[in-house]
DNA sequence: GCATATTTGTCCGTATGTATA
DNA sequence: CTATACATACGGACAAATATG
């Protein structure tokens, strides 16, 4: 199993990042390091080195001398997400008067590109869409660090919506609202489409908590020891 | 050697982000798995856990089969860093109209250690309290993820300021500044101090990217190669 | 341009300590 | 409380890529 231009490490850890927000691998879920390595056909080693180069996104939480497990967001975790997530769109989508042609072209991709899973009815594909469409609207900032920023928090998002609701619950009225906001940018409107914007992700995190509240027993996965991360 | 509380690969991180952030390893520098694992007394598969740890704040580069270097800095890179930091500092400060009152006393504690560290004429003393200032300024947000962004971002500042300028030419005009933010605050004013800090921020920016083109050459420490970080 | 030395990448075996049944 | 399973950490080995002369 020769390398191609990465290691081994950042290989399995970008699979699993994959199985993890394709909601394959559930919030709770304990990574053993001997039959995930067995699985994956690599070193426990390089394996460690993997859920290394993971942990920092707060995909993963380790315990000590009990492994490493998929991490399980509460409500408080969903409102600092979206604290952070306002700020960071709103204001990439407010410094946008004279938008990059090229990244607004991006932006208006994703957007046809969930119309069209609608039309097919591929929810989960919508909800990638809809993901994507964020991720792209805070790169009209240009801003490599608010980019990756974004990337963190979108992946944790993910986590968060796998648990709640159905693909469709989550992303079917934000579709129309995703193209209306490209349309203001594309007008020019840039105040606009953030104040807009503003609106529209306290609504999607209202909807959020009321999920989470739906789900009864805030039962986690794993075992229910609930100790706080350390530092 | 038995473990604290921590394992040994989390410890050998800090204490490498420790020498990096105090200056200790330069910008550039390369740090050998060999020789430093051989000065710490661990493993090779334990440093590379370290390295991985410290690769997502932005402190260590990975260049594959040649190693992990400390960062190096560029102008672009600063500006990037600065965006973010106005962002997450003036929203942090702006939304302190009624502030948590034992926050404060921490923001407090650092500006009278800053004017005490003055008095000793101690500047990297100063230099610290200020990064500490900054630090539990964000804290006013009351965001655990807002609070690690910021981390994150002050450790990669100290990358440049170490490189840049001492440590006296770089905080000895915010410390005056730090503690009118701080009555700005007391007084219930958190718009006009989110404001002032934005002018602040400004012309630290300024400062630095002028400092940045007083040296001559951009010469990389390191070997001088610019190759693009992938991905 | 080529051969060599050095360093990283990866795996394996093993010993030790910790948490959980 | 003991036992078992698993994570932690080490050291050695070899392969692969890079840097050097």
């Amino acid at each position: 199993m020769p390398s191609d231009r990465s290691t081994t490490a950042e290989r399995v850890a970008e699979a699993l990042r994959h199985r993890i927000t394709d909601g394959d691998l559930r919030p709770g879920a304990q990574l053993s390091e001997e039959r995930l390595g067995a699985d994956l056909g690599v070193s426990r080693n390089t394996l460690r080195e993997a859920f290394r180069l993971l942990g920092h996104d707060g995909l993963l939480v380790h315990h000590l001398h009990r492994g490493v497990f998929v991490a399980t967001l509460e409500p408080a975790d969903l409102v600092d997400l979206y604290r952070l997530r306002r700020l960071v769109e709103c204001d990439a989508v407010r410094g946008a008067n004279d938008p990059d042609a090229a990244v607004l072209a991006l932006v208006a991709a994703e957007v046809d590109a969930a119309d069209a899973a609608v039309a097919a009815d591929d929810w989960t594909a919508v909800g990638t869409a809809n993901m994507h469409f964020h991720q792209r609207l805070v790169q009209l900032a240009g801003s490599p660090r608010t980019d990756a920023l974004m990337r963190r928090l979108l992946a944790e998002l993910r986590l968060v919506f796998h648990v709640v609701a159905s693909p469709r619950e989550l992303h079917e009225r934000y579709v129309r609202q995703n193209r209306a906001l490209l349309e203001q940018l594309q007008r020019g409107d840039a105040a606009g489409a953030a104040d807009e914007l503003g609106r529209y992700l306290d609504d999607s995190q209202h909807q959020l908590l009321a999920a989470y509240r739906a789900r009864s027993s805030p039962r986690p996965i794993g075992r229910l020891d609930a100790e706080a991360v350390a530092r």
